[in-house]
DNA sequence: GTCTATACTAAGATAGAC
DNA sequence: GTCTATCTTAGTATAGAC
């Protein structure tokens, strides 16, 4: 997540110029319109209401509409290390992993409305002819990485299967679950995968 | 998937005018471009190229692009209804599932390429104000209610859980498949979910 | 029933005033 | 550094010739 608007005269904090963030807010306002309406859906303007900024300022922060995408992907990347950090604080990998999941459980109702934030941003990133789905496909893998670690502290031996299954489970479920408008789906599913972690030790 | 645009005089066949069937191969078109490039990013000129129709045509037999759509959805219903016929033939139904999971490994280059097929349809219409979505629910319900059968034939009493699970497993290492471009995620998560219906007996 | 030309609309991007 | 006005492109859809 280069960050080659920024002059970075004054490190860990914004320029003087940038008053009250905008480039923040603008990363953080794409990465939710992103979800809600879709990568083609969305416009520049979509995300400068919501960001508070005016449209044509957009243009100032980011060049093109990719360099957003790109930004909402590195506010992606951030917020996933934050839930990594989180997770770390707990004792055990089986907790780790189920705390994770309880997670999942309780964003049900966005799931319900949009899917899952990230995965359907990789999957309409496909589609696109830049190379920002290679980006994505990065901080996806972060998390796998992590995963696989847990599985591994569990002594497992198949811990890289084990950490895709748990990813591929959640990324379905979170289609089904918006297909179908039902958070029970992820519900149940939540509880089947907790039962599964259990089984595994 | 109404059919409005036909004249319907000769049932069973289609209208002498339709020179070439081409309303289905608009359809199929449909189907495959929606599949290979997303549905935003799609055009009606992509479609009438891909079907060797001119251009202009496309109106002729379908009034806008949610028409093509929707009629796009029901060339995969029909694909569905193909599959689930072709596996009933198996005897067992531990057989069949199985029989199923290994369609999707051989289908696998396609995932990596563009998806499953039908579950990225899913995710996009869930972005369009159309109620396109929810034609797409009806068709993914025929194959959940399929696979619930199966496990009840096994003697499962949840049934309607893991056929959810089953499809959720294919529809999330269908997308990390795509994200990562890498086939053997497929492969090796086939594998599993087939030593785990195994397990179910 | 088939096809061409074009109207209409909207979004991304830019120039330049303040 | 902020914002307005506008250029450009592209895609959906329509009118109407053949």
């Amino acid at each position: 997540m280069t960050n080659s608007q920024r002059t970075d005269r004054a490190p860990a904090t914004p320029p003087a110029t940038a008053r009250g963030g905008k480039r923040e807010r603008l990363a953080a306002a794409a990465a939710r319109m992103l979800h809600e309406q879709g990568v083609e859906k969305t416009t520049l303007a979509d995300i400068a209401r919501a960001a508070n900024v005016p449209v044509g300022n957009v243009y100032y922060y980011f060049k093109t509409k990719d360099e957003l995408i790109e930004a909402a992907i590195g506010a992606h990347a951030e917020g996933l290390h934050a839930m990594i950090a989180s997770l770390e604080e707990l004792p055990t990998p089986q907790e780790r992993l189920k705390e994770l999941i309880g997670g999942w459980v309780r964003q049900r109702d966005l799931a319900v409305q949009f899917g899952c934030p990230f995965g359907t941003l990789c999957s309409e990133l496909d589609k696109r002819a830049d190379g920002l789905d290679r980006t994505a496909a990065e901080v996806m893998r972060i998390f796998i990485d992590w995963s696989e670690q847990q599985f591994q502290a569990m002594g497992r031996d198949d811990s890289r299967d084990l950490a895709v299954a748990l990813l591929a489970a959640y990324q379905g479920i979170s289609l089904l679950t918006n297909t179908f408008r039902d958070p029970e789906l992820m519900v149940r599913e939540g509880d089947r995968l907790e039962r599964w972690i259990d089984s595994l030790a």
